[in-house]
DNA sequence: TCAGACATGTAAGTCGTTACATGATTCA
DNA sequence: TGAATCATGTAACGACTTACATGTCTGA
């Protein structure tokens, strides 16, 4: 596919979990040509401007392989909430609580949103209509019936495991908050 | 507190949310002082080599609060075991089912750690005994027994969001093999 | 005709990690 | 004496973001 699909897909499908930008997409795919891992071709479809299509060699098979077989290492946690919340409990207790419930909200918010698309999904999985964006992005990928299948469960295990999270966040926010509560409140600003 | 106390209270406490690397610290520090948000003293202390303790001034404890009140912006997400899921989903249910069940390893393994630390937390809420890490990095901070009973409850309440997350990563493990399962596995390699 | 999607790319700058360099003290 | 801990810092590199630059086609 092309660089801009890459983006489409990533932005549309994957937002969840992973995010791109052109300033790495573009760069990377030359270094794939120039490593021998893709091959680039020129595609002018339909009178559209000029598009460069990129196709996997079996080398970036071989190497996407060995990267999928390889052992994943830790990803570098940074919860800037969490941080917020340390610095601030030495000081009010106030302070945490409104920090905790206005993460709650945007948690709840966001957790509606996938929860939306999570009913998409689960109706496209059942045969029914999916949005335009779905619609779209399957169209750039897998062809036949079996492979859009195994794309449509792929999307929607992934975006459990977003639901997942942050229901989690949310029952954290519970706890934490029944247990700052529960202490003293008296202590001002 | 110096540059090196900063990294072991992270290191030693926070280290399922936050990191940070001297490469970033010393500088950081620096800035600060350039900005008026923090001072630094010279401090020998028995002998040892030269030490430096930073204090925040009022300027600083303003910018704090400041950024503690401010919106904080959504986190960068980037799942890499997800991407790999993602990304083996198109081809080999087997891989991806390898896939699910390393991760479920790992993470399970992580959560015996998080709940040995749990368990070391809670009995120091009681008044019991703490290891020699968390006696060591109290000591750095919080002088009184409510600013410490204040700093125990962080360290307790952040790891219970650690333990939540991971709670959350499992079932999804558990729902995501079960979806798998359930498909063909007939798909070889 | 004008906004918005399609499409590709570069440049500058920030953020973060890793490795290096240095040197004192303590304890086995 | 030699490893571990205490302690501070720099340099180089790599990852990532943001803004910019350019231009086409489609449909309201």
């Amino acid at each position: 596919m092309s660089g801009y699909d890459i983006k489409k897909i990533v932005d549309v499908g994957l937002s969840h979990f992973w995010n791109e930008n052109y300033g790495q997409i573009y760069p990377t795919l030359d270094r794939l040509v120039r490593d021998g891992l893709a091959s680039k071709k020129p595609d002018r479809n339909s009178g559209k401007r000029q598009r460069f299509v990129y196709t996997i060699t079996s080398a970036g098979k071989k190497s996407l392989n060995d990267w999928v077989k390889a052992a994943t290492d830790a990803p570098v946690v940074r919860n800037e909430v969490l941080l917020k919340f340390f610095l601030c409990s030495h000081a009010s207790t106030g302070k945490c609580i409104r920090l905790i419930e206005s993460h709650q909200m945007e948690q709840r918010a966001i957790l509606s949103e996938y929860q939306a698309s999570e009913a998409i999904l689960k109706n496209a999985m059942q045969g029914g209509d999916m949005g335009e964006d779905l619609q779209a992005i399957l169209t750039i990928t897998g062809s036949t019936p079996k492979q859009r299948a195994k794309q449509l469960r792929a999307f929607y295990l992934t975006l459990r495991h977003g639901i997942r999270a942050i229901e989690g966040r949310l029952a954290w926010c519970e706890e934490a908050l029944a247990s700052l509560e529960c202490s003293d409140t008296t202590a001002a600003e």
